[in-house]
DNA sequence: TTAGGGTTAG
């Protein structure tokens, strides 16, 4: 007799009440149980003051009086939600909450509201809220004011009301109350106001752990690591909250050694690394291709059963291994995930990508869009790369295209780089220009940069001059340019315009960037710069080297001296040749490791057509894989031939 | 019923 038919309250919910349905259906009890134990209804189903009112007209007449707090409590849930929609509502509400006998007082439930709506995806309905609450004159206490200031933090243009706030937080005496003080110093600092968040974190009576640790986040994410490291070394104690903000922030600020460093230094102090250390430590080492590592915190990871239910875990796993050369530990990794992101399929397409393995990079797309995930653009930037990387023309087009056409997704300019870099290298170098030409962006030094790397594998010197020309004004202190279209000259036998080029370089003030390469090696890395020769082992690598370019002479290898920019005879070129550091990498590394070890190397440029020819003899000679992750890609040399099919 | 750290393009 008293079924309260859900079909009777069916409507489309407007959007205001989305966070009633949250609201209560996080709360232990089923909402309406009491009246009809059997009903599906959420309160969605009942979103419009007229249909509360309809509600509780059922229930008074259902013989359930109001002041039985079971049913009052979820009515007046959704009761409360609605009185964000108009004063009226509002006014409604507080009429049920009176009538009826809830356990708890008027300001516990309105915080319990508050504190939904502040972290709802739309945290200014809290600040509507409160403003209504302080117009009818219902006392507020430090749980509602740190509820409101929470809002303020994630809500734009709200650090003026987060300052009226701050001004009621001291006229109601709770300055002592750290956990509120906590609130406002992050309030004033994620809305950008580092002085006033500085001045109170400085005269607070009283600090927390969690004070610091919000002041050094708060340095770490505007880049000021080391105010951040001050307050670090400062603070009297440490959470493994402090040490991961500071390891995350090196991690983030591109300083990967040091993040690594602090991390030893975290555990030699004992404190256990959690899930959002383990990240920031296997993103560091997946800068530094730090593999060893690396698979100690999957170890880790796995210990704590991270490895399968934390995808944001799998996700830095898979870039760690990625870009540590082990695309196959990756692809375990994304393959074992019971659940997956678009982030977990765009790097693992990526990772493909970078290894040269198109074929799995559009076959793992396909898999992607049978399960109905939507792609974004860095998805396609992988693709784009697969293609470009491979020489895949008219599927990269097609992707293209349909990035667009299909996906509503607006190009941006990684993604013409991209198509740049595909026309540029399959030689259509006048189409390359041409689609600059008509890029509604403005091309930046990467998508010149794109049409030059083409022009000098073409040996298009007219286009490497235009190029060359956007270069010197997008990007003028990058050495890197000026030398390949040195290499364009010397290719072409202009040996006057080359002695220009060095001459324009001199005059700039430019130095080539000395060229280094790394090899870890029980967890130390080695690193090796081309010309210098400090490492110990020095006179044996050389010698080493000697007989190794012997063997390699025997088979037919002849210098390449054409990518040396320097004035000097060819013999002293091949002196130089002879020093690049990958060569004394992959040297050290054959003679401090076991044979069948593949050898991983990581070089900040990208490898010279001389170190890639002889890389791939020197893999054939002693029977090694040598993995190289140049600036670009990675290099995969086994029996005499590259993963890069020489397209790069 | 309140606060703080994390993933893919380079």
């Amino acid at each position: 007799m008293t079924s309260l038919t859900v079909s009777a309250f069916q409507v489309p919910p407007p959007r205001k009440v989305a966070a009633a349905a949250v609201a209560v259906q996080s709360s232990k009890e089923p909402p309406f149980s009491p009246v009809t134990p059997s009903t599906t209804a959420t309160t969605s189903d009942f979103s419009t003051p007229s249909q509360i009112r309809q509600l509780h007209a059922r229930l008074i007449k259902s013989g359930l009086p109001l002041s039985s707090s079971a049913s009052a409590l979820p009515l007046l849930r959704v009761a409360a939600v609605c009185a964000l929609s108009s004063p009226s509502a509002f006014s409604y509400a507080r009429q049920l909450f009176r009538v009826s006998d809830a356990t708890v007082s008027e300001t516990v439930l309105w915080n319990s509201h508050l504190n939904t709506l502040s972290s709802s995806p739309s945290p200014a309905d809290a600040l509507v809220l409160f403003s209504r609450l302080l117009f009818a004159g219902v006392p507020s206490d430090s749980f509602t004011l740190s509820f409101v200031l929470k809002a303020c933090s994630r809500s734009p243009c709200a650090l003026p009301l987060g300052r009226a706030v701050h001004g009621l937080v001291e006229k109601l005496g709770l300055r002592f109350d750290v956990f509120l003080l906590n609130t406002l110093v992050h309030m004033y600092a994620s809305r950008g106001d580092t002085v006033a968040a500085r001045l109170l974190f400085d005269v607070m009576p009283v600090k927390d752990v969690v004070t610091w640790n919000i002041m050094i986040t708060h340095y770490t994410k505007s880049g000021e690591m080391v105010v951040a490291r001050q307050l670090f070394d400062l603070m009297p104690e440490r959470s493994v909250r402090s040490w991961t903000a500071m390891i995350a922030g090196y991690v983030q600020w591109k300083n990967p050694r040091e993040a690594l460093r602090l991390f030893r230094e975290m555990e030699l102090a004992g404190v256990k690394p959690n899930e959002v250390t383990v990240v920031a430590v296997l993103a560091a080492c997946a800068d530094l291709g730090e593999l060893d590592l690396g698979k100690r915190m999957h170890e880790f990871a796995k210990q704590r059963s991270l490895h399968k239910n934390n995808v944001r875990v799998c996700n830095t796993l898979i870039d760690m291994y990625i870009k540590c050369g082990c695309v196959e530990m990756a692809r375990h990794v994304f393959d074992a995930m019971d659940e997956r992101t678009v982030v977990s399929w765009s790097a693992m397409i990526g990772g493909h990508a970078m290894h040269g393995e198109a074929e799995e990079a559009l076959e793992l797309f396909s898999r992607m869009r049978e399960t109905g995930l939507e792609p974004n653009g860095v998805t396609f930037v992988g693709l784009l790369h697969a293609c470009s990387h491979m020489g895949l023309l008219e599927e990269g087009r097609q992707f293209f295209r349909s990035m667009t056409e299909d996906h509503g997704i607006v190009p941006e300019i990684e993604h013409y780089g991209c198509m740049v870099d595909l026309l540029s290298r399959a030689g259509l170098l006048e189409e390359a220009r041409e689609f600059i030409r008509k890029m509604p962006v403005k091309p930046n030094s990467v998508v010149w940069g794109a049409l030059l790397g083409g022009a000098k594998v073409h040996k298009n010197m007219k286009i490497g001059e235009e190029a060359i020309q956007h270069l010197m004004v997008l990007d003028p202190l990058n050495d890197g340019y000026y030398v390949v279209l040195s290499n364009i000259y010397a290719d072409a036998g202009q040996w006057e315009d080359v002695g220009k080029v060095r001459r324009m370089m001199k005059d700039r003030g430019l130095k080539k960037t000395p060229g280094w390469s790394t090899i870890s090696l029980d967890g130390v890395v080695h690193e090796f710069v081309a010309g210098e020769s400090d490492h110990p082992q020095t006179e044996e690598i050389y010698k080493r080297l000697d007989e190794l370019l012997e063997k390699l002479r025997c088979r037919g290898y002849i210098p390449d001296t054409s990518a040396v920019l320097l004035d000097m005879d060819e013999k002293e070129k091949e002196h130089v040749l002879y020093r690049h550091s990958e060569k004394l990498a992959v040297v050290f590394g054959l003679m401090n490791t076991p044979q069948g070890t593949p050898i991983r190397i990581m070089k900040n440029l990208r490898v010279c057509s001389d170190c890639h020819v002889a890389l791939k003899l020197i893999s054939e000679v002693t029977n090694r894989a040598i993995i190289v992750r140049d600036r670009n890609r990675f290099h995969c040399f086994s029996h005499g031939s590259c993963s890069c099919r020489d397209y790069w």
